[in-house]
DNA sequence: TCTAAGTGCGCG
DNA sequence: AAAGCGCGCACTTAGA
């Protein structure tokens, strides 16, 4: 078994290059269309870390292809974090121009998507700079202060880079049928001219309460007048307000709210739109949030009703594990800290439960609140009320927090655990702050500043924890991945087909929504599949903290199970 | 007719 | 209208 690292990248006449970096480097050039039973190849000699450009633009290809592969470096993903890392102390050009610091390609509709060498992004694609900005990188990250942290990272990310093809690729197992059936049950028939009979009756009744037979329900302006004429005095036509007022207009209207939502968010439109053979396949876009957290383009992976997860149903012969971890932003807090007040209180399943035991507030709802409070920077409220006693108690965590924000409100930066950095402030905020700061300040320019100060602070604040939250949920879905590759196939008879080459006969990763995971797997390896979830937690925290007493613990279920609880 | 901004709501 | 972070998407209106 030979280590080796590979990189590819194009060479001037259009073919593809491979270039070996380790002791026994050698390159070769095989066509285009050859370049997955190249990399297939090279994957089954030897333990080989793939370096390219951008794995979105390569990895689907070579997945269709039936290739899979353990371990990559995204080039793209990783210049984003070491062109602003605080902890490099020697950028060796990086931070200057060079095209690798363009943003993504824009997703784009079509077969256009994941096309090979498609130029969009600006990225240099040929072999040359991706082997001078490979060294540019790993330079980089040995001048930092803390090396083998960021190298983590940037493994993490590069390893998540794979992930979100591969949750393309396979999909999440979605039934057609189940979703209509709970279209037709909440909205009536589906017709083609106009609304569903369920909303055009529910907004037959707005308007009868509203006195108004020609009221307009979807405008907000116009709503708002309706509203008015009638009574109901509110400032806003969002549900909350609108469920403090007691009139016969106030229910009906929530309940239109809520059937246009499923309608117009994941009605029919949207079913075929994005589920074709009964897999939703969502674009995830790694490090699409300035935290490290993913994004979604395109389908609201992220924002899908749990009310319709009745429609993630497996194939027949297999089935889906789930599992979320429990306050998993207050547990990444207590290790960062190295709180230990509040880890012993996280060692039980229940953080918020530990806390109330420690006494440091009443109920479970209040330690919840106050928690969220001091990782979201609340001052007002009860959640701002009730921090003063989880400062007593847990003064180390608080601490971290609280140095984070002073930190944004004067404009610096902070780190996550692994050494992602927030973005500097803005051109705009720093003028507004100096301007503040000037003996001939307004009072409203020095309220302007002050605020805008605090706003940033807020997020500087949930920065760390909500980074280093992203950066755990890397290292647990990386870990399970390997640890999911590692388990038996089943029998082509027992294949799904729809999963892709790759995924058909073994267990795979289906959806990853910031601190839950689902695998889609066949029946029998059900069980071997849970054990692997809760080990790769296990192994995440140990991997991000090492021997700091903190659990993770999973809400892990086996079999259809459409919501939480 | 196009784009940008505002509103509201889904997710963590 | 959120108080208190981070997103994406659908719909509307205002403005070019």
């Amino acid at each position: 078994m030979a280590s080796d690292t590979v990189v590819v990248g194009r060479t001037a006449a259009g073919r593809m290059a491979l270039v070996g970096l380790g002791d026994h480097s050698a390159a070769s050039e095989v066509d285009t269309a050859a370049l997955a039973a190249a990399v297939a190849a090279r994957e089954n000699d030897g333990d080989v870390r793939w370096v390219w450009a951008d794995t979105a633009a390569v990895y689907p290809r070579l997945l269709d292809a039936g290739v899979r592969v353990a371990r990559a470096w995204d080039l793209r993903l990783v210049h984003a974090i070491l062109h602003h890392a605080r902890t490099v102390t020697d950028d060796h050009g990086l931070r200057s121009s060079t095209g690798w610091d363009a943003d993504a390609a824009a997703p784009v509709d079509g077969d256009t998507l994941f096309d090979l060498g498609d130029a969009a992004s600006g990225i240099p694609e040929t072999v040359e700079a991706a082997v001078a900005e490979y060294h540019r990188q790993t330079a980089a990250i040995a001048s930092s202060e803390a090396p083998g942290a960021l190298r983590l990272l940037c493994a993490a990310e590069s390893a998540g880079a794979l992930i979100a093809v591969e949750l393309h690729t396979a999909g999440v197992p979605w039934s057609r049928a189940a979703h209509e059936h709970l279209l037709e049950r909440e909205l009536g028939a589906r017709r083609g001219g106009g609304l569903p009979a369920r909303i055009d009756q529910t907004a037959a009744v707005v308007r009868a309460a509203l006195d108004d037979p020609a009221a307009s329900l979807d405008s907000q302006p116009r709503l708002l007048r309706s509203l008015h004429r009638v009574g109901l005095m509110v400032q806003s036509t969002s549900r909350w307000e609108l469920a403090e007022h007691d009139h016969p207009a106030v229910a009906p209207l929530i309940a239109y709210k809520k059937l246009m939502r499923l309608y117009t968010a994941n009605g029919w439109a949207w079913l075929d739109e994005w589920v074709r053979d009964d897999r939703f396949r969502p674009v995830y876009v790694p490090a699409g949030v300035v935290t490290g957290r993913w994004a979604s383009s395109g389908g609201g992976a992220l924002q899908i009703p749990r009310s319709l997860r009745t429609a993630v149903r497996a194939d027949p012969g297999w089935t889906l594990v789930t599992a979320d971890v429990a306050q998993l932003e207050p547990r990444v807090l207590a290790a960062m800290a190295r709180d230990t007040a509040l880890a012993e209180a996280a060692s039980g399943r229940d953080l918020y439960a530990g806390i109330v035991e420690r006494g440091a507030v009443a109920s479970r709802a209040e330690a919840k609140l106050a928690m969220l409070g001091a990782m979201y920077g609340a001052t007002t409220g009860e959640s701002g009320r009730l921090l003063p006693r989880l400062r007593r108690t847990f003064p180390r965590a608080m601490q971290l927090v609280d140095d984070a924000a002073r930190t944004g409100e004067d404009g610096g930066v902070v780190q996550t655990w692994l050494g992602r950095t927030s973005p500097a402030a803005g051109e705009s905020w720093r003028a507004l702050q100096s301007l503040a700061s000037d003996a001939a300040a307004s009072g409203v320019d020095e309220t302007r500043a002050r605020r805008s100060a605090r706003d940033r602070g807020r997020f500087t604040r949930n920065f760390v924890v909500q980074g280093t939250a992203a950066e755990w949920a890397l290292a647990w879905l990386a870990d399970l991945r390997a640890r999911l590759a590692a388990l038996p196939e089943v029998d082509a008879t027992r294949a799904a087909p729809a999963s892709g080459p790759v995924f058909q006969r073994r267990p795979h990763l289906a959806f990853f929504l910031h601190d839950e995971i689902v695998v889609h797997t066949p029946l029998e390896h059900a069980d071997a599949v849970a054990d692997a979830v809760r080990e790769s937690a296990a192994s995440a925290g140990r991997l991000l903290f090492g021997t700091f007493p903190i659990d993770f613990p999973l809400d892990l279920r086996i079999g259809e199970t459409a919501e939480k609880g």
